[in-house]
DNA sequence: AACTTCACG
DNA sequence: GACGTACGTGAAGTTG
């Protein structure tokens, strides 16, 4: 069957300019606005041969000022500013770009092109044949009340149906017109009746029907503002029916058949694309047929050719360095890849670095190979110490860009070697940047995804298991090959994600936020932070004897010995042994014993396994104390600097916060008692004191700032509990019990609330807890339309946005799956504030060094973030100047970006050790 | 490797 | 009307 595209040319230039930047080919023309057009104009045709693809497609443009809705008003789009001075001489081009496709641009003296697409459509229809409007005009979609009809949104890449219209106005196509013209344009200036919106418009004609059932009634409706307005200005009404509604006569131009779809021609689109240089187009004409899916591209990239491993060179004298070194120099960026002896960067040795300048053109310097087995020859190699001397000026020229994947890396083990790596840029942070949440940042991911190659494995070099082999003993062919490859690789992902930073709005969050911070947490990694192994093995021993009792007495509260680690066994010797009641089996047929559970076993002081429990509880956290804290910490202390050195991943959570692994120093014991003795052993070397400066309650200051809720402001200006001030706007009174649960709320708002969700935790019926809700969306109004709105805007663009701009994508916002859908929701609801929250505490990192080192404070050294909190290590006589700058840097560093409405308080703490400081 | 639990913000 | 839950992490232990 045929399938008519038509696609709305005008309108579609309009948003193309506006989203895409202001490109110039090489006549110095703009053409950012054609470069889209094109493209899209590509795509389309592209598809012809595809299930749903066009078999027949125009452009239907605006040919003139003056239609006949400027006769019915004068003030008809009379509001619309000038075209931008830019965008003027990429109007004729449109029309070139059409041609080049040999595609008919069809357009009519008096009337707007929404008027011939809509005369198109009913030709169309009448012939049976399917008709998708390329579009995203709100007028237009007054045409899908026939089934055959869709609209296609290229800028959003999304088809449009009726339930768009359903959605976005809250009635179907059928009725649109009624409700636009109720509640008017201002783009078009159309007047609809005052102080009638979207909302009231829907539900008037919901109401009633249509436009003069609603004019009819008005005088019977309550008295107020809406009949009035509705009384007064039915003409105006009537009249902006008249200019919404499309004209669907007027005499086609061109006859249907004249727009049969020919496919792609050479050679005219060719001169086309070559008089503008698109040469990622250009690159495409040649190869339409197996050029890979490009989800994203930016102009100007263009394709590389496939990676040759065998063309890679090994570097083993200094001539060849020598020709590198130069090369990279006049070129002004290089790629570069460190290959060493193992995975932790702070204790591998360095084995070899690599450097790519074009895609194929890479090379490999081998400088610790061999030597671990004495009577293996070792490879022919450079002197390690003679290379890095001739590296370490590249390395560090101010003129050279450094491009690596994960460069973090490489800067710990160059730095080791005294090179201080800069200027540079990161591929691992670029991706994560533009695509969270859409997939993994590591390198062999991205190739496969972006470049549609398949990198050597690492395993596939070095063996696994005990056979396994340090990448020092793997031999230099080999080596090459695979190390060679990363850094030619790395630059071939560079100059296909860089352009996308500017083109999709990111620049800002990954030049101001996350690439300066590589090189802080570089420096904060290989800094480390002295543990005291005594204390740690001290209270070792203390949980050992605490454990061993515990586990004779539950042993002999039962009778008989099972592995108390194991929720397997723990759940069979309660709930079917000892017959404790209300066991729950999740899906894999265990029961639940997890801390909720055991201690709704305790809160019964008649269970028969209350004794029991109670001592599971205890040795439960003793045993997590003991084997994850002061046993492993103690292994992870670094011999050679008596440190624990953490690596934080960029990457690693998909709001932008940091992760902390190896060990993980985000989550050292705190909360009780116990657990807090080990930030005992977190100390300051002697001379030196340890200060903690933690962000106060800063993701409720951002919610109220974002959502903008009055209510909260105030408190948080005033310096008051906002925990009390919620307990009282809730319940009226506040005392321990309802400033807990009102603080409950607080959070379960952050993290996108369910009823079910409070009333697990308050322990009330999930419509009490929905009562509370309620009421808290009444007292702090802003909230529910915070939650509404990011939701809606997630759902249009797959994406989230924090004040500075970073993206996280949610895929699965549109999973069929309701469950996971809902999942998905609460965290799109959570992202904004948790994603600011760690924009700012970045920028602040960002800043801190050079604060502290104009103050003349360089002693002073920043050693851990845990999300609202930065660690730092200082000498005792440095505290007074230090405190002051800290807390400035931290409570200013949204700024100037964004001037928020709330304050941002800023507690610091001091003493000889994490737990002291707190 | 999957699952469960629990440490943190 | 069913779904069976707060957001974001990492590590250790057991089990298969």
């Amino acid at each position: 069957m045929p399938h008519l595209y038509l696609v709305d040319g005008s309108s579609y230039i309009f948003r193309a300019y506006h989203r895409l930047p202001p490109l110039t080919n090489k006549h110095g023309e703009p053409v950012g606005a054609v470069y889209g057009y094109t493209a899209m104009l590509w795509k389309l045709v592209d598809a012809l041969h595809k299930a749903d693809g066009p078999t027949h497609m125009a452009v239907i443009l605006d040919k003139s000022e003056h239609t006949f809705r400027n006769d019915l008003y004068d003030q008809y789009k009379a509001h619309r500013p000038p075209a931008p001075e830019d965008l003027v001489p990429q109007f004729p081009m449109i029309r070139d770009a059409t041609r080049a496709f040999s595609l008919p641009c069809i357009e009519e003296l008096g009337w707007e092109a929404d008027d011939l697409i809509a005369s198109y459509t009913k030709a169309a229809l009448a012939q049976g044949w399917q008709v998708t409007i390329v579009s995203s005009d709100k007028d237009l979609m007054q045409l899908m009340t026939d089934p055959s009809v869709d609209m296609l949104d290229t800028m959003n890449n999304r088809r449009m149906g009726p339930d768009d219209t359903r959605e976005k106005f809250g009635v179907g196509p059928e009725k649109l017109g009624e409700v636009l013209a109720l509640m008017g344009d201002s783009v078009d200036n159309v007047p609809g009746v005052p102080g009638v919106g979207p909302k009231t418009a829907a539900k008037l004609i919901l109401e009633h029907g249509d436009l003069e059932s609603v004019l009819a009634a008005a005088p019977e409706m309550k008295k107020g503002k809406l009949r009035d307005n509705l009384i007064e200005h039915a003409d105006l009404a009537r009249l902006s029916h008249k200019l919404v509604t499309l004209a669907c006569d007027v005499p086609l131009p061109e006859p249907l058949e004249a727009l049969e779809l020919q496919g792609i021609p050479d050679a005219p689109l060719r001169a086309f694309l070559e008089h503008h240089g698109f040469k990622t187009l250009l690159s495409r004409l040649s190869s339409v047929a197996d050029a890979p899916v490009e989800t994203h591209e930016a102009p100007g990239v263009e394709e590389d050719p496939p990676c040759n491993h065998d063309g890679y060179e090994t570097v083993t004298d200094l001539d060849a360095l020598d020709r590198w070194i130069t090369v990279s120099r006049h070129q002004g960026w290089v790629a570069i890849d460190t290959e060493t002896s193992g995975l932790d960067a702070t204790q591998a040795d360095l084995v070899g670095v690599s450097m790519a300048l074009a895609p194929n053109l890479a090379c490999y310097i081998p400088l610790g190979h061999g030597g671990t087995d004495m009577f293996a020859e070792k490879p022919v190699q450079l002197d390690r110490a003679e290379a890095i001397a001739r590296l370490k000026p590249l390395l560090e020229d101010p003129a050279v860009l450094k491009i690596g994947h994960n460069l973090k890396y490489d800067m710990i083990v160059l730095g080791r070697a005294g090179i201080r790596v800069a200027p540079y840029d990161d591929t691992i942070v670029m991706s994560f940047d533009l695509d969270a949440g859409l997939h993994g940042h590591g390198m062999d991911e991205l190739a496969a995804t972006h470049l549609a190659h398949s990198c050597i494995a690492y395993k596939d070099v070095v063996g696994t298991g005990k056979n396994q082999l340090h990448f020092g003993q793997v031999d230099l062919k080999a080596a090459t090959r695979y190390a060679a490859e990363d850094a030619d690789v790395t630059l071939r992902l560079w100059r296909r994600l860089k352009p996308r930073l500017a083109y999709e709005s990111v620049t800002r969050v990954y030049e101001s936020v996350d690439r300066p911070l590589v090189a802080v947490l570089a420096e904060m990694e290989s800094t480390g932070i002295k543990v005291d192994a005594g204390v740690l093995s001290k209270l070792s021993s203390d949980f050992a004897q605490q454990i061993a009792a515990l586990e004779e007495e539950i042993h002999a509260i039962t009778g008989f010995k099972f592995t108390i680690g194991s929720p397997k066994q723990l759940g069979d010797v309660l709930f079917d042994k000892m017959g404790i009641k209300g066991g729950r089996k999740g899906k894999s047929g265990v029961y639940s014993t997890d801390v909720n559970e055991l201690e709704r076993i305790a809160a019964d002081k008649d269970s028969p396994g209350r004794e029991m429990v109670l001592k599971v509880l205890d040795w439960r956290q003793l045993s997590k104390l003991k084997s994850t804290y002061t046993d492993a910490l103690q292994a992870q202390i670094n011999p050679q600097t008596g440190r624990v050195h953490t690596s934080y991943s960029l990457t690693g959570a998909q709001t932008g916060r940091l992760s902390s692994t190896d060990p993980n120093l985000q989550n050292i014991p705190v909360r009780t008692e116990t657990g807090r003795q080990i930030r005992d052993a977190f100390v300051a070397e002697p001379g030196n004191v340890i200060l903690s400066a933690d962000y106060s309650q800063i993701e409720l200051r951002l919610a109220a700032h974002i959502a903008d809720v009055p209510a909260l402001r105030t408190a948080f200006a005033n310096g008051d509990d906002i925990h009390s001030m919620t307990a009282m706007e809730l319940f009226g009174e506040v005392n321990r019990d309802t400033r807990g649960r009102a603080k409950t709320i607080n959070f379960a708002i952050l993290y996108g609330i369910s009823r079910w969700g409070l009333a697990g935790r308050l322990d009330v019926t999930p419509d009490e807890a929905q009562a509370m809700i309620n009421r808290y969306f009444e007292r702090f109004p802003g909230i529910n339309r915070y939650i509404a709105d990011t939701l809606r805007e997630a759902k249009e663009r797959g994406y989230t946005t924090t004040l500075f701009g970073r993206k996280t994508h949610f895929p699965r916002l549109k999973a069929s799956n309701p469950n996971e859908r809902a999942g998905s929701e609460r965290a799109a609801i959570n992202a904004p504030i948790q994603g600011t929250s760690a924009d700012i505490i970045k920028r602040a990192m960002a800043r801190m060094g050079p604060a502290l080192r104009e103050a003349g404070l360089e002693k002073v050294r920043m050693l851990l973030q845990v999300h609202d909190e930065l660690v730092f290590e200082l000498p005792e006589g440095d505290v007074a100047a230090a405190r002051p700058i800290i807390e400035r840097v931290m409570a200013t560093a949204a700024e100037p970006a964004i001037q928020l409405t709330v304050p941002l308080g800023v507690e610091i703490g001091v003493g000889p050790s994490w737990g002291a400081a707190h």
